[in-house]
DNA sequence: ATGATTTTGCAAATCATTCGCAAATTAGGG
DNA sequence: CCCTAATTTGCGAATGATTTGCAAAATCAT
């Protein structure tokens, strides 16, 4: 059995994607900590987005150049809104589906066991 | 004024991606081609891709391995739902996308510019 | 055919991400 | 506290997909 040990450079790299609430490379994530001090080495920035992708506290995204990046999650299933102006992610449910689910059923005949889904556009708070 | 040749090595990766498709990545595309005797090469591959992709006959993913794999594309907007099984890829409409547009709206102020989706299952041949 | 333009192929360069390993840190009992 | 075992870190090197530079080859319009 694999303990999880809670280490600061762990809890320095949590602290930027919960301060951020918006996907963040772990290029991105790195060169934050380094100005705020703290010396957590890019290696551990990967590692620990990794574990916390795992454990479904965050969520991964590939951008248009092909990064990696990451925001918190909160709910367990769920898919997010993304604003282009201030990149801010809000999570939204997906009763929605449901009706996806059937109508793809009866039309192609396709059984659905699962999906993904992204929104981008304004925000409340940029409108 | 840029013009674009109709040449070999393109006619013969877009014939993989219309007869496959699936998604397929760049080197997979490459070795099909090399199996059947076409001689395009990888950097050549890639370059088709994206200029594929631009022209929208083209949508491209990034799978979990971080590959990105491309498919072709019929319409303008639409979804894919893809087969776990065979790897076939259908294309969706996308209607059900107007009341999660007023839903988000109402919900979080969020006005809805753009989405992406995408759905895994499987499809009628495979079930 | 001919010349201008675009594309190809190859090898070298990029760039994000992963890995190996010794040194440092953490958890927990004594 | 102190000690030991287990885990994590940091560094630099290795990886692997994608891109790029450039001369040679292919394509198009005349």
């Amino acid at each position: 059995m694999r303990a999880t040990y809670a280490t600061k450079p762990r809890e320095q790299v949590s602290a930027v994607l919960q301060r951020e609430k918006r996907y963040l490379s772990a290029a991105e994530i790195h060169a934050i900590l380094r100005k705020s001090r703290a010396n957590v080495s890019l290696s551990t920035v990967y590692r620990t987005l990794d574990l916390l992708a795992g454990k479904g506290e965050a969520s991964a995204r590939v951008d248009e150049r092909g990064e990696t990046t990451f925001v918190v999650c909160d709910q367990s299933h769920h898919h997010h809104a993304v604003c282009n102006d201030c990149g801010k992610v809000e999570d939204v449910s997906c009763e929605a589906i449901e009706s996806v689910a059937s109508a793809l059923r009866s039309h192609h005949g396709f059984k659905l066991a699962d999906h993904e889904m992204e929104f981008f556009g304004t925000c409340g708070a940029c409108r």
